[in-house]
DNA sequence: AACAGAATTTGACCCAGATCAAGCCTTTTC
DNA sequence: GAAAAGGCTTGATCTGGGTCAAATTCTGTT
């Protein structure tokens, strides 16, 4: 992928219609031209590890493509994944930090870095990115409030559910196309990812994926890519109050 | 309680060193006599909802004396707590928002309250306040992943003896006090409280006191009062790997 | 096309925590 | 000071999801 044709838009622009998450013509603001003179590129294959927990993190970053995942692990080994990194999302934080999970590489991916010290001057310098980092770091935080409803009261059949609806969402959103009534997408994780983004063992997950696929709620072609004949059911056994559901 | 002793600390100062909760003579900032210009006091009984879901809220607010409860519900009554308001906690975002939960007084509770649209003006003219909410966000969010661990992967008698270990610690920087190896503490919440909090009943939570204190983890006088004789055992029955742990 | 290796599904069984149901303190109320 | 009402504890039983183990796809690879 060319590295020129890309920004890290999310940083600099609230208002796109397809916000927090491709690039947008619009976003030619001051802000932009301040962060492109003091980007640089990383990539990592599928598998590495972008961050250690307990690292000084001496950057921020924006994914620019492929898919990362944050996670928390106790020492025996259980694992909970607390978020996950698709493309414009944005890792780090100003200030002093040491990492409190690991980011792994599920795919390939591109990252858009920023070092710490000119990132916070352009931020002194910049009032608008504080903010608009402000409202992004809100809505995650909004996120993972959702996800702790899911992780302490919801049944598994719910969990699976909620995820599919997330990741339905959020690819018509990167499609750019309207969510429908019927849709279809590749799932971007395995069956553990989904088990440590949930809260549950990889055997419960496939359970209910099958049980799903029985009652008629889910298609699936293959493992990894899904069909929801219709959305409604789907938000139906997510058993959301509301359409809510953000994703980190 | 007099309101004219009270500051919205947390706001216009990220240095204290009893950070996030009490009044600290070296924050006379410019910043904060800002601040003191726009605010007002609103005052709630226990019990009373102090924002609905779903609500449009117009202002922004900093818990000065009493704890509320975050707390999201889905339809059929199971509930959530995802966050633990206590003074110099702060809620509601800038811009236009809905609730996305309930916020419950336990206790008595003083708010310190600031109108969306002067807050904002203000938000313009000294960025250090952005950046300071920004500061105080991710320090949410990353509790909030936190808590996320717990909810997906602890046992009950982990979640328990994780909430003792965070209500302690924020109790001895409350009374200013070191952590030390015996510490005694009041618990803020009922076991129901707690329960919707660790997404478990309060019949398990009621038990797994029980046990600790039958195993001399704790020791409890009456219901409410705690004691722990030591702090490290407590902190290892938490099953965390570091110290870690912050709270909402 | 056959093989190797990982990812996934399915089955059998078990247990931590939920549910249902009494009883037991403390407060508060009259 | 008796009664009512919350909050809390404890017991008996049930069950959703975990654990362990064995097939069954899927992916490349040679």
């Amino acid at each position: 992928m060319a590295h020129d044709d890309v920004y890290p838009v999310s940083l600099a622009c609230g208002d796109c219609p397809i916000q927090h998450r491709a690039v947008c013509a619009r976003c030619d603001s001051d802000e932009l031209v301040e962060l492109e003179k003091i980007k640089y590129y990383r990539s990592f294959e599928a598998g590495q590890t972008v961050i250690w927990a307990g690292d000084q993190m001496d950057f921020v970053a924006s994914v620019v493509s492929g898919i990362a995942t944050l996670t928390q692990t106790l020492e025996d080994g259980r694992t909970q994944m607390v978020g996950l990194l698709l493309p414009s999302d944005f890792v780090g934080r100003p200030g002093r930090s040491r990492a409190a999970y690991n980011v792994t590489a599920t795919t390939d991916i591109l990252m858009c870095c920023f070092r710490k010290k000119p990132f916070e001057e352009m931020m002194d310098r910049t009032p608008h990115i504080a903010q608009r980092l402000l409202q992004m770091t809100l809505d995650e935080l909004d996120a993972a409030r959702e996800w702790m409803l899911l992780l302490g009261r919801k049944t598994a059949r719910e969990k699976i559910a909620s995820l599919l609806s997330i990741v339905a969402r959020r690819d018509a959103s990167i499609k750019m196309s309207t969510a429908a009534a019927r849709m279809t997408f590749d799932l971007p994780l395995t069956r553990e990812a989904m088990a440590d983004y949930l809260g549950l063992t990889l055997e419960t997950v496939s359970r209910q994926m099958s049980a799903l696929k029985r009652d008629g709620v889910i298609e699936l072609q293959g493992k990894r890519h899904v069909t929801v004949p219709d959305m409604d059911r789907l938000l139906l056994e997510a058993g959301d109050d509301c359409d809510g559901g953000f994703l980190v």
